[in-house]
DNA sequence: CTGAAAGCGCTTACAG
DNA sequence: CTGAAAGCGCTTACAG
């Protein structure tokens, strides 16, 4: 292995000298600059990152997290994500500042960034609000040395380092084809979602509605009603569905609120025979799988959408280490009930 | 954070004697031991594995890594884990010998394994033969301080450090839950496997019916015939039960040989409309996926089978992590046409 | 048994 | 602009 020590040598400079100029570092001059890295390419230098670690110890990093809300779940997962990764990094001098919403409001999101500023956080992972204000932000933090990544939902055109998050559309085509695999290609579904309002609602909508049309020709689509995520709702709209619906073969839960859709189920008449395929791993989904009413769930690994981000920027402030894609996905996992006790292992 | 350093201090001993007491080793009177570890304790200090890191790069470790023949495309993807875990460790002084073996004898295993001690191999992780030799090795090697990893398959009662794999009972389980669900509990199935003499084939087995059993008694198995996990038998086989039983409606593929058995499936006149389940994430399987000749394959994540050992067994060499578990589990994961295409990711 | 010193590879504050 | 020195936390060979 080549050291920094070794290029000091041959170019018969300083260690402080090679390092200003393999860190691109002010204070050299032109000409030794190109010696030092000539002779650093020509020996395939690679820094060492235990060194560099070691060495950055002095230094003081702090990664900001903002979650929305934690009425859901999900966020539980992310947090022991970010838990996890927080504990293999903090002996290289990294701290952890995490933020929860009270609500979705972009202007509650920008006045935690610009507190997370002030404490002078060295990065930001965020899980943003979909506004200008957000991305003038995000745009500003980068401009001004402060990596940001996304995660579970990205904001566009922005200049955030990478999106660590899943492929809806994707998710939808998941729940599209094993819906038609339940059905064996024919019957009647409904589908229940959250909010017309919400671009990811929309895309797995879609993902789901364009298998069911390419390679289930023979499933209708009876009706897609939403439940605004609510409890209380799900059970309502999921209720009218199984007795508007006698009929009725399948059900795709996209949604929170998955409960109270749970409740309508087992309360209905037809609801016993009924085939359904809902998202997530919150506990509620879990507990239905294991009881039969639920077939299949997609999960989305919530555990590695917290882990990743703090990983991704631990190694951009450690090592300089940029992120090789934009877009950082997260796989589809798709339960049942022999093996949903297996989650994130 | 609490360092050496400090501990010396307040002790009034030297760093040199804080390390020996941290890490038990010898030259240190009872009273001195004493004393620094209560200091120890009271300061809750924990080791900095950067530091220990960047001083250990003076010495060399070498992990050694025993596989079966590489005629399983399977084994590319442990492969691949191996050399990711040793991306990240490289830097540490971990070095890395993969051995391949010819044959699945006892006796060419044990010779790789007393070559690589004979290399000064400082730990193993081993893909073990079932075998008492075997087995006597691994505790002969455990006592002098070699720490050995077993995965994929196990070997009872040794004195391994842990092992890496699926329970493949359950993996069994999830395939007859898939099929019975693709059959909606109704039909009549047939099983290709490997060889009555595996282990882990008879486990396969014993899930798939065990699930049939209790929640799918509509579902008859018909026949459950070997193909010794070779393609040309696979084929054969495959075509015999296809003809001899004209409405067959399922078939659970548990082995290799898969593109034997694919291939009269499209020959078959029945082959069409059939349901089939699979394992493994093989070339020749992701291909069937994708063609909708397999509906669901069940894949035990090859990658992480390799990528677990070299890191369980670094993070013991190097930081005297022992790990917190016997059985470090993988997950079976469920794959469809829609998100075959995202493996290890 | 105990301590002082040098070293792992990189970074930084400071002197020239 | 350049270099010498000290330091990050831990380990080790050596002197006493």
């Amino acid at each position: 292995m080549v050291t920094i020590r070794e290029i000091a040598r041959i170019a018969k400079v300083s260690r402080g000298t090679v390092d200003k100029v393999l860190n691109n570092r002010p204070g050299v001059s032109d000409e030794v600059r190109e010696r030092v890295s000539g002779i650093a390419k020509a020996l395939g230098y690679k820094p060492n990152i235990i060194g560099k670690a070691l060495a950055n110890q002095k230094k003081a990093f702090l990664i900001g997290v903002i979650v929305p809300p934690d009425s859901n779940p999900y966020f539980e997962d992310i947090k022991r994500g970010v838990n996890a990764a927080y504990d293999e990094v903090k002996y290289c001098g990294i701290q952890i500042d995490y933020q929860v919403m009270r609500s979705l409001e972009p202007k509650e999101q920008l006045g935690i960034i610009e507190h997370l500023v002030d404490k002078g956080i060295t990065a930001l992972a965020l899980n943003p609000i979909n506004d200008d204000m957000i991305r003038d932000a995000i745009d500003e933090m980068t401009g001004g040395g402060i990596p940001v990544v996304t995660f579970t939902s990205d904001i566009l055109r922005s200049r955030r380092l990478c999106f660590v998050g899943l492929d809806v559309v994707k998710s939808g085509r998941v729940a599209g084809e094993l819906m038609g695999k339940l059905l064996q290609g024919k019957g009647k579904v409904a589908v229940v979602f959250g909010s017309r309002s919400i671009l990811s609602h929309n895309q797995r909508i879609e993902g789901f509605t364009a298998v069911m049309r390419q390679d289930y020709p023979g499933i209708e689509i009876l009706e897609m009603v939403e439940n605004l995520d609510r409890d209380d709702v799900s059970f309502e709209v999921t209720l009218s569905l199984l007795e508007r619906y006698p009929d009725l073969d399948g059900l795709c839960l996209m949604s929170a609120g998955i409960g109270g859709a749970g409740r309508a189920i087992k309360l209905a008449e037809n609801g016993y025979g009924i085939k359904v395929v809902s998202f997530d791993f919150i506990p509620e989904t879990v507990e239905l799988v294991k009881e039969g009413i639920i077939d299949f769930t997609i999960g989305q690994n919530p555990f590695m959408q917290g882990y990743q981000p703090i990983k991704i920027l631990s190694d951009y402030l450690l090592f300089d280490r940029v992120p090789q894609v934009d877009f950082y996905r997260i796989s589809n996992e798709i339960k049942i009930k022999q093996n949903i006790d297996e989650l994130y292992v």
